[in-house]
DNA sequence: GATGAAACGTTCAGAGC
DNA sequence: GCTCTGAACGTTTCATC
């Protein structure tokens, strides 16, 4: 059986707050009190609790990295050659055009996000890894969901 | 030569701005504004115009699906059988446990990151979609890299 | 980009359900 | 336990320089 939203005792109130959060986390608590049918101190609370018990990680920015000059955003798929799993992480790590990282189970170790201005510096970057990994490089084209909320 | 910061007219104290408020989007103008020594009319003014720009695209939380129940999570190549590209994207859009969904170059055509709770709920969402597409799922054990922003 | 005043939002104590 | 009210406190905004 699916665990229920019962065990998170995340009520329908948590639930509109995460959604309109999630839309603007800028609102002041006055008005996120109105939109939930709440008073202002009851909805700061709330999202107190919901910061304490890790439901929200953080309030951030999302940032469009094409406004920055990055045009080019690619998945790669990185294998470490035998014995290189540690020297591998490390590399991504510390490269800091790579956005996002997975480890992951598979013929592949990690999967990872890199965002580049140009096809050259790609290059550049992909060389340096493979000397430690077999690598299977996609061009992202578009990205038709992002940062969706599973239901809750 | 790759694009240089300046055509984008970014200056040190947007970049400022930028950092900070990806770890605190909630900080007050004011506070934000002594951290980057202007005003907090100077610096509220300067963070709209990043808006605009489309430099921020939104003010979001970041929620942590495994504190909802979603302790598992997968990251899913996704290849149409000939024909059905559209029926499969429009699958993976309707399916609300996909968070995530590339469009990219090579063998694959979707790369998608899906968040269930169960192995069972995983089984069927795939066998769903199986019927339209070749797939290669990989269990993510962990993210080593979160959000992160590449330098500007 | 800064200042200062007015408008607005948040927080806290106290009380009620 | 969760919520509300009202007043004190802090923040944002706007006109002005």
């Amino acid at each position: 059986m699916p665990r229920t939203l019962k065990s998170f005792a995340l009520d329908s109130v948590d639930r509109e707050i995460i959604e309109v959060l999630l839309h603007d986390a800028r609102i002041s608590m006055k008005d996120l009190a109105n939109k939930v049918k709440l008073s202002a101190p009851s909805v700061s609370e709330r999202v107190e609790r919901l910061q304490e018990r890790g439901v929200i990680r953080r309030f951030t920015i999302e940032v469009d990295p094409a406004s920055l000059g990055y045009d080019l955003q690619a998945l790669v798929r990185i294998k470490p050659l035998p014995g290189k799993l540690q020297v591998v992480q490390k590399l991504i790590e510390d490269t800091p055009e790579f956005s996002e990282c997975s480890k992951v189970t598979g013929n592949d170790c990690f999967i990872a996000r890199l965002h580049v201005f140009t096809i050259s510096q790609l290059d550049q970057i992909l060389d340096r890894i493979s000397r430690s990994a077999e690598l299977n490089t996609s061009i992202v084209k578009a990205q038709t969901i992002r940062n969706r909320l599973p239901p809750f």
